[in-house]
DNA sequence: AATGTATTGTTAACGCTGTTAATATGTCAA
DNA sequence: TTGACATATTAACAGCGTTAACAATACATT
């Protein structure tokens, strides 16, 4: 543990202060190994060769460490580029970045799911994202539902595929197999476990098929929105 | 509400027998009345008038017994009607209801989408869902995912408004005013306090809104179905 | 009716959690 | 040096899910 105890009772090397956001991305290191319900006071203080209680001297609580958690996953989001002639394409690129940030963080849907805090970089991703969709023709009344449209679709997605264990095969496996059981009654005519095994876990299909499907529901309010243009012209 | 305690009648002082259906109710109650964080093994044995261990003997451990109570919930899901001779106004239809559902019960929609067991309910629901989605024009594959991305949405809407406090006015107040200080930087151009207090918070209108989205998404995607049927025929 | 057995209940306790109080240590300005 | 302040530590609290050990009850079979 220690690694220079010959010494008098110094127990901890010379640190630099503690910041919040150190705090968080330790706690995220963290949960990358544990999983989120592995994170606790302890483990995280542990992981910081600190005691729990140090925690709380930067941190109000467990809530605020997970919305700090969240903002510094929502500030991975790469902003760049975004600049192609057509507004679809950068729509669809922002919002393909923002599922790929989450899923670069274990449990990262549920942690940033789960934090109503609304800070800056959290701001800052929702005005892209509504800059985006005024410039494919929305007006602002209606860009800011598409925005919660298109962020529920991502965070329920994503928490799905999260909420799976580690192994694909295992899962998809055991599932399935337990699905068997009730989709073999004459009462299902849609679903099958055949079906959900090619289907339900191909994620990266369900993705983009959900996303096109947004898409074509924001084409079709632009065009509300020039129709509504035209009557107020 | 339940219907069995058919054959044995089996009576203790002056409490009938314990089944996972009763606890999973009565666990909802529980949560009506306290939250879903109120919801403590304890507090449940207590509002059944019982000591704690004794629910373990009907269900294995808390997961278990939130999965029956998601399952309770889905199963209130009225499923009578949707014979319209449009299939997108029962689609529409179903989903409101669904939506509506979830809101019944306190934290639903975090018991719903916490729970990856797909009971009986959760199934028949999901039939439901996919019949009227292949009746709307989608083959089989499409209507899987069309399906997801339907519940996706509804999850990640109802988990947004039910994670605010009680009292409308109280949150809105509250969150749009610490909202104020970042949004005031001339950095955010289509966010500001305004809109988001009319509109953000209007959640039956945001439904509505990504609801006619993705029904736009599903026309498309039908368009997509009857392509194919033509180029394999 | 009496007995045997499986079921349903109780009490006590374990280990873990988030969190706080009281106290010690270290750092920097005067 | 002296003070003051920020930071660290140890110990403890109440509450959580859960289990062990045991007592009481209800049912099926003698």
């Amino acid at each position: 543990m220690t690694e220079n105890d010959s010494a008098p009772k110094r127990r901890r090397r010379k640190k630099e202060r503690l910041t919040v956001r150190q705090i968080a991305e330790a706690a995220l290191t963290l949960v990358n190994r544990e999983g989120l319900d592995g994170l606790t006071m302890r483990a995280l203080a542990d992981a910081m060769d600190v005691q729990a209680p140090v925690i709380y001297r930067h941190v109000a609580d467990k809530r605020q460490l997970l919305d700090e958690m969240a903002d510094a996953i929502v500030a991975a989001v790469p902003l760049g580029g975004l600049d192609d002639e057509d507004a679809y394409v950068n729509l669809a690129e922002f919002v393909r970045r923002l599922r790929r940030t989450l899923l670069m963080y274990r449990d990262g849907a549920r942690i940033v799911g789960g934090s109503y805090s609304a800070k800056h970089s959290t701001l800052r991703g929702a005005e892209t994202l509504m800059a985006l969709l005024v410039k494919a023709g929305l007006d602002r009344d209606r860009a800011l539902w598409a925005m919660t449209t298109v962020l529920s679709f991502i965070l329920g997605e994503t928490l799905e595929q999260q909420g799976l264990p580690d192994e694909p095969g295992e899962a998809t496996a055991a599932i399935t197999a337990s699905l068997g059981e009730v989709l073999s009654s004459p009462d299902f005519r849609h679903l099958d476990t055949e079906l959900m095994a090619r289907r339900f876990f191909d994620f990266d299909g369900r993705f983009e098929f959900g996303l096109a499907m947004i898409l074509a529901g924001v084409r079709e309010q632009v065009a509300g929105t020039d129709r509504e243009k035209i009557g107020l012209a």
